[in-house]
DNA sequence: TTACTTAGTGTAAAAAATACACACTATATT
DNA sequence: AATATAGTGTGTATTTTTTACACTAAGTAA
C-alpha cells in the first residue's frame, strides 16, 4: 500500500456459486473445508484477493484452481459485509457465480489447497452451508433466474451442440417450471440465434435428434432487441 | 480484527451514485473533492467502510450526511476493483444508486467533510469525474434503466402525490425514449397499483391534473406477476 | 414385426401491444 | 365576456405475441 491513502484494515475475498449442469440435475460445486472456523463444513469456493489481481482475476483463478478449466462464464452479482458474518473478523466477501457445462465423459478432479475436497451437489439437495453461504447461494440463484430470462446464458451450461430438448430442460431447471414444448421452439428458434446443424444425437435409443449450436454472431448482431421468456 | 484471520491490508469504499428528479431533468448529486488526488475534481459521494457498520448502513450514512434525508431507496449494484483505479493503492469499491425525490421548494444543502460542496447536476451534462467514477456512474443508470421495467423505483423520485403525466416523464427520462400518453396510462393503470386521489394539481395555469399515489400494499400482493415496460 | 420412446410439427383463440386524434377544462389575457 | 393557451383525458381498430392443445414420424430394441 502507498502512503497517503488513509488505512483501512478489512479483509476482502470471493466466494463462487459454480453451477453446473450434466444433462440431469442443476449442481453446484462445494468445498468441504479443512481449517477452522466451520472445519468440516461444507462452503462455497472462495479466497481472499490479492493486491495485484483483479476482481474477475482472482474469481477466474478460483474456477481454473477447482476445475481445471479456463474461459469459464462468470459474473459478479452482490458483496455481502454484514459485520458479524465472519466469526474470526470483519470479512467484506464479493459473490460471483459461474455457469460450467460438465462433459459426461471426464468427470472434473477439483484440486483444492484448504479443503479436504470438493463435490458437485444437486442444488435441490444441499447439506447445510458455512458462513452465510447459503444467503449467498440463494441470492446467485435468484440471480441467473432472473438473467437467463434475457441472456444466453443457458448455453453455457450445455455442450456446444444440443438438442432443442436439452436447451428446454435447462431453462425449465433454471426457471422452476415446465414450458410447453412447440411453444418453446417456436420461440427459441423466432429469436435467429440458433444454428441448425446437419447432424443428429448419437448413442440413445430412441429416435435421435437434430443437434443445433448457439450462433454468437448472430447474437451480436440482435443489439437491442431482447430475448424474453 | 480478531487473531486466527489470514491478514490481508486492503481498503473498501463505497460510492454512491444519487439520483435526483425535480419535475425536470434527471440529476445526480456530485461533490468536488477537497483531497488529493484528484483534488478540484468532481466525484461521485463515498467513504471507507468502517468496521462495525454494514455496507448497507455505510451506504445509508453517506446520503445522510450529504442530503439530511433518511431512509433513501438504494441498492448495492457493483464493485470495482481494479488494481489502479486509485493511485494511492489497492481500494476496492462497492457502489450504490440511490434515488431521490427533490423538494422544489427547500433545496438541499448538502454538507460534506472531505469536499468543499455538493452539487446537483444534470445526467446530460456531468463534468469530468475523478477516478473511474464514470464508468461507475454509466453502469449504474443501466441498472436503473434495466430495473425501472419491472420494479416500482420510478416512485421514489416524485413526491408522495403526483401525476400520470409526471409519472411518464419519470420513465421517459429514464428510458431515455418517448411514450405514447395513451398507452402508458392504460398499462399503468392496469397494474392496479396507483390509487386515484379525490384531489387535483394545484399552482398550474392550465387544467390540473389528477394525483395518484403508489399504493405498496396492492404492489405487495402482485407477488410473482411482473409489471413490465 | 412389433413395441417403445422421444422428435417434431400447426392452428385457433385470447391477450397484449401498438398506432393514432380530438374534445375538454382550467387559467390567463384582452 | 370573449378568446387564447396549454395540458388533461379518453377509445378503437390493427397487429403482434402468447397460450393451449395432440398426433404422426422416426429410430432403437426386443
Amino acid at each position: 500500500m502507498k502512503e497517503g491513502l488513509a488505512q483501512f484494515n478489512s479483509v476482502f475475498s470471493i466466494d463462487c456459486v459454480i453451477f453446473g449442469f450434466d444433462g440431469g440435475e442443476l449442481k453446484i460445486l462445494l468445498i468441504e473445508r479443512n481449517e477452522e472456523p466451520f472445519k468440516d463444513w461444507w462452503a462455497l469456493p472462495g479466497n481472499l484477493v490479492s493486491e495485484d489481481q483483479s476482481l474477475d482475476q482472482s474469481a477466474s483463478s478460483i474456477l481454473t484452481s477447482l476445475t481445471g478449466l479456463r474461459d469459464i462464464y462468470m459474473e459478479q452479482y452482490y458483496a455481502f459485509g454484514d459485520p458479524g458474518r465472519h466469526p474470526q473478523g470483519r470479512v467484506v466477501t464479493l459473490a460471483y457465480y459461474a455457469l460450467i457445462r460438465l462433459g459426461g465423459e471426464k468427470d472434473l478432479h477439483p484440486i483444492t489447497t484448504y479443503a479436504k475436497r470438493a463435490v458437485w451437489w444437486s442444488v435441490n439437495d444441499l447439506p447445510k452451508l458455512a458462513f452465510d453461504h447459503k444467503k449467498i447461494f440463494d441470492k446467485g440463484l435468484e440471480k441467473i433466474k432472473r438473467r437467463i430470462k434475457h441472456q444466453p446464458i443457458a448455453f453455457e451450461l450445455l455442450p456446444e451442440k444440443f438438442t432443442l430438448t436439452q436447451l428446454q430442460h435447462v431453462y425449465e431447471l433454471i426457471l422452476g417450471k415446465k414450458l410447453d414444448k412447440r411453444n418453446f421452439r417456436k420461440k427459441m428458434l423466432s429469436f435467429g440465434v440458433l444454428r441448425e446443424l446437419n447432424e443428429k444425437q448419437k448413442g440413445v435409443s430412441y429416435r435421435a435428434a437434430t443437434l443445433y449450436k448457439f450462433d454468437r454472431r448472430k447474437y451480436a448482431k440482435l443489439f437491442g432487441k431482447e430475448i424474453s421468456f
